[in-house]
DNA sequence: CTAATAGATGACTATTTGGTAAAGTAAAGT
DNA sequence: ACTTTACTTTACCAAATAGTCATCTATTAG
């Protein structure tokens, strides 16, 4: 009952896509009207804030990339494939996102919490609740591989911080030098840390 | 000859320290002003915009950094123990500041670089020159490392860009996360990749 | 058809902010 | 002493910004 609306939808979706292209501090309330294009009272109808509307931007995008985390990580292939798969990923897609925005955009939760982790605790720890969800994606692939005796013995949960360290600091440095290439070294990287010569290589598509 | 001042110093220090604790997004001229203790009047003498301010703050930190690196990557120690010493010093100075200044900061470099590259087109060039000037420091220790035999052969430019993101990525990792002891993980993950058993044990002081 | 509800709209206020300019003041040159 | 130079100070303006509110509109339940 009531009028219908999804206004709240699209300034989730332009408050996600604007502290991806720019940032959290350089955004407006009117900025973030303009681009979900809806009116500053629907705004303040649905939000009471723009950290409060910044936070739910947070989970909002998670819903997006969690199924695509789900298929890259999935089960069905072994673990040291679905690594290599993820870091092939992560070099392609920064590409294809670079294309369709103009510029290399990296990690969302990873920008945002660099950028307001002493100002905005509220916002601080919604992005590392998701990027400790992240983080678990590598670390139950590491763990697999430990078990499957696909790579030695080792601390898995101290590599798997090392290997996601690595990969946020590669892509933050592609965002920075606006340069995908530097997503390159991912594969190298990732197998002198587990200790293995290389990654399985991965068959097209 | 004319009045004698150091206003354009006191902006400086602030806008160093301002950027370094908040963000770059998240200050107004008039933050500036206060922090620095300097009338507006004065900063629109010494500067054009806060662009302007930010990029010349860059340059003198690295002033400030500079005589540290020096110190730590002074050729005077063998390359491993040098990098040895500076991952032990990152932990011990990541302290230091969080303990003077209520949180951990991390790379002002990175942070800012991470914030404002897709915005601030001029501060990002500046940024990535600073960061490139830090790398080298690392470069010239892989370098030295190899031709001395402390570590196998390898393509030292790619060592030093995975160790150098690797550093940034666990610096920026413990802002976040408000806690320094991230950065223990860093002598085990760049022996890894300098594909060597441990880096030496450093003596006291 | 009508009332109740959920949301949309636009006009409005108060504050913050960036930026300017004119008058004032300390230091050094002559 | 006084003039020039280099910086300071204060008051000020215009624009941007956050936030509010009364009124309007669409939707659905009864």
């Amino acid at each position: 009952m009531g009028r219908t609306s999804n206004a709240k939808n699209q300034l989730l979706d332009a408050m996600v896509l604007l502290m991806w292209e720019r940032s959290y501090g350089s955004l407006t309330i009117d900025v973030i009207c303009e681009k979900a294009e809806v009116k500053k009272g629907s705004f303040y109808y649905f939000f009471k804030s723009k950290l409060d509307l910044g936070i739910a931007a947070m989970d909002h995008v998670w819903t997006q990339i969690q199924p695509r985390l789900d298929a890259t990580f999935s089960p069905s292939r072994p673990p040291l494939e679905r690594l290599a798969r993820k870091l092939q990923e992560a070099y392609e897609r920064t590409q294809q996102v670079a294309a369709e925005h103009g510029c290399v955009l990296g990690c969302p939760f990873f920008n945002i919490g660099a950028e307001i982790s002493t100002i905005e605790p509220e916002l601080a720890d919604k992005v590392n609740q998701m990027l400790s969800r992240f983080q678990r994606y590598f670390e139950a692939t590491i763990t697999e591989a430990v078990a499957n005796g696909d790579i030695p013995e080792m601390d898995t949960k101290e590599a798997t911080r090392i290997l996601f360290n690595l990969y946020e600091g590669m892509i933050t440095q592609a965002r920075m030098k606006n340069d995908p290439e530097i997503l390159k070294d991912l594969p190298v990287a990732a197998a002198r840390i587990l200790r293995i010569q290389q990654l399985p290589e991965i068959s097209v598509a």
